[in-house]
DNA sequence: ATTCGTGCAAATTATTTGCACCACA
DNA sequence: TGTGGTGCAAATAATTTGCACGAAT
């Protein structure tokens, strides 16, 4: 088995990840953290947003050709803005948990599921008028 | 207004799309339309796929990094394979309506939903035993 | 003492864009 | 005839990788 070490880089990726609801993107993480450890570089919070995502400590979407990261990692839907092309989290714990039950193929076997709704936020509707 | 010409190029891209059940990304269709029209470019392929997901006539997913483009453009739901990496369609047409009827929220209007499973498909599933 | 993770730089990969030219409306 | 689309090449942008070194087990 492969040994597995907890640096300080990864701690404070993951810190950062929990400490906002906001679904950034690797660059942002790499800005966020490089605040306290200056030391650190883009390659190095990449190989660690994977290594996390792989281990399923965060998860990984991925929206306009980027890769996103959250560190909540339970099944729940996303919200993306067309406009602004924010993500937001919308909760209906028992969508994805129901969608799963209710599916049936011979096919494929799912594992989990991703809803995402594509729409406008309020925000950006008001801008609009 | 702006003016739309229909070219052999689009045409052909089109024609390609729809006669395919997968989910080729931009490369593909550059190879599958390259052999009726051999002077075409890979610029060219991505400028009339942009075009035609933009006019709502065809719809571009991404998966693992890459963006993929369907000729169906109906709703309805995708199953991706963690192993093979290949697209499925699954069809339970009610279900995305219904999650659309049924979304709550003040802070987001959705237009559309998109269902993505994530696992295992009936042929790498043989293939692991 | 080993081996893993980092920093740095270069390499990949996917996608976009500027420009001159051709072709259709 | 004017303008949009194409082909070509170069530019971007995001992400990955090879390598040598420092650090943790």
């Amino acid at each position: 088995m492969v040994q597995k070490r907890k640096t300080i880089q990864m701690q404070k990726i993951l810190d950062y990840l929990s400490s906002v609801k906001t679904h950034p993107k690797a660059e942002t993480v790499y800005k966020a953290v490089k605040k306290d450890i200056p030391s650190i570089t883009l390659a190095t919070v990449y190989r660690n947003l994977n290594k996390l995502a792989e281990d399923g400590m965060i998860s990984k979407l991925e929206v306009n050709g980027e890769f996103r990261f959250d560190a909540d990692c339970s099944l729940h839907e996303h919200c993306i803005c067309k406009n602004c092309g924010e993500i937001f989290e919308y909760l209906d714990k028992k969508l994805p948990k129901k969608i799963l039950k209710n599916f049936k193929s011979k096919k494929f076997s799912p594992t989990s599921v991703n809803v995402i709704f594509y729409g406008v936020c309020t925000k950006c509707k008001k801008k609009m008028k």
